[in-house]
DNA sequence: ACGAATTAACTGACCAGTCAGTCATTATTA
DNA sequence: TAATAATGACTGACTGGTCAGTTAATTCGT
């Protein structure tokens, strides 16, 4: 019912119970995911997680403390391949800053956008008031190393001439935006008003390396 | 415990009784909009409604069938006056399409974000999915309009050769993303990395207009 | 005094978290 | 290798508390 791929990275060390134990706890995430996404984090049921993962729910408590714990471990769980996938993809290439925006765009977009993590954004902006840890966790992890990325692309864009100077209070949010609302679209309105993913980065980028380009005169 | 004025429209043909019932609701609308913004929906009760409005949990009831209602007619009675304060700021003015659009970003950062009505935004976005018909309602009523009005802009910037063209799958969004995301972020993140509105106001505009603007070669 | 508005005690459903007991797997012994 | 012991993963019935919604009694305006 989840595609979990047990990380048999050192299959020597493992017994076969530590295995299938470490399997069971990328389950109950996985099913936490699915449940806490489907209806929220307060009206998730403990025993709907449990049931979605194939076991009762006794086991869930043998896992994880709480719900609250469930739900950070989770949110912490599902984020944590990207934060190495973010700094591997700078890459020293010998890129434009243009095209290196391009590429980082598009790099969150399917990332992101195109899969399960879309709808951990949305948690995170629907329960974050009521997780301050949380919120923060991923505001250090995910929303500065976000930043910090774009004000080098920037930084290298107006250095090469490419970008015109901007002072910029929030350059990097205002240039993000535009994916952050496709994602939150696509999960509360698509159903009354569809959103082609691939035609909108194309309108946004678009929009913001035109926005951005050094030309005629500045506002 | 909240400034409500009461709407003393026709004083002549409201009895005293008809009065305080009326105030009653809007106190109830207020009390709800705190309680559920500072802890959701879910984890709202009904008796904090009532004691934050100064009344007791019985008579919420009197003027609300259920907590699904209280929620829905709150965020209707909250963004009804939008309705007629968005059209009625188009205007026929003659400005350019520029400043028209600044404009009216300009209204939506203050009307909006400035205001209570940006916890309804993220309650919107929190609780979309679970009440798919105040989604609906929300994206007929206001996220609709809002796409025509900035789609009206574009035309008359286009055809006045202040914009160039744009195929524009979702550009209405992704002009408007700054915003949503400055509000979210004032919400959410705001404690870890405050934002300057008037600031990242400026930046908004100033990025999104130089990204419209007719101008040398195009992508 | 009458009826409308309000109250607060009450009910019943619901659910997070617990725990005594079961069962499958692994280790030990002969 | 076969019988036995020990381990620890798992279960599901149970508890304690919470809260939406109800209602009988009370207060207030006219």
């Amino acid at each position: 019912m989840s595609e979990l791929t047990a990380q048999k990275a050192c299959t020597e060390t493992l017994t076969r119970r530590e295995q299938q134990k470490e399997n069971r706890r990328l389950a109950l995430i996985e099913a936490a995911l699915a449940v806490f996404s489907r209806v929220g984090y307060a009206a998730a049921k403990m025993d709907d997680v449990a049931t979605e993962a194939g076991v009762s729910k006794g086991t869930v408590y043998l896992y994880f403390d709480s719900k609250e714990t469930l739900f950070k471990e989770m949110v912490r769980a599902k984020m944590s391949p990207m934060l190495s996938g973010m700094t591997d993809a700078i890459g020293q290439s010998s890129m434009s800053a243009t095209d290196r925006l391009k590429t980082h765009m598009k790099f969150f977009y399917k990332k992101v956008l195109n899969s399960d993590r879309r709808q951990i954004m949305r948690l995170i902006m629907a329960e974050g008031p009521m997780f301050p840890d949380l919120a923060e966790f991923y505001h250090a992890n995910i929303l500065n190393r976000g930043q910090a990325m774009i004000g080098t692309i920037i930084q290298q864009g107006v250095e090469s001439g490419e970008f015109r100077e901007m002072e910029g209070h929030g350059l990097a949010q205002n240039i993000a935006a535009g994916a952050l609302v496709a994602g939150i679209w696509k999960l509360v309105f698509d159903r009354f008003q569809p959103i082609d993913l691939d035609a909108y980065f194309d309108t946004h980028v678009d929009l913001i390396l035109n926005g951005l380009r050094a030309s005629s005169a500045d506002n």
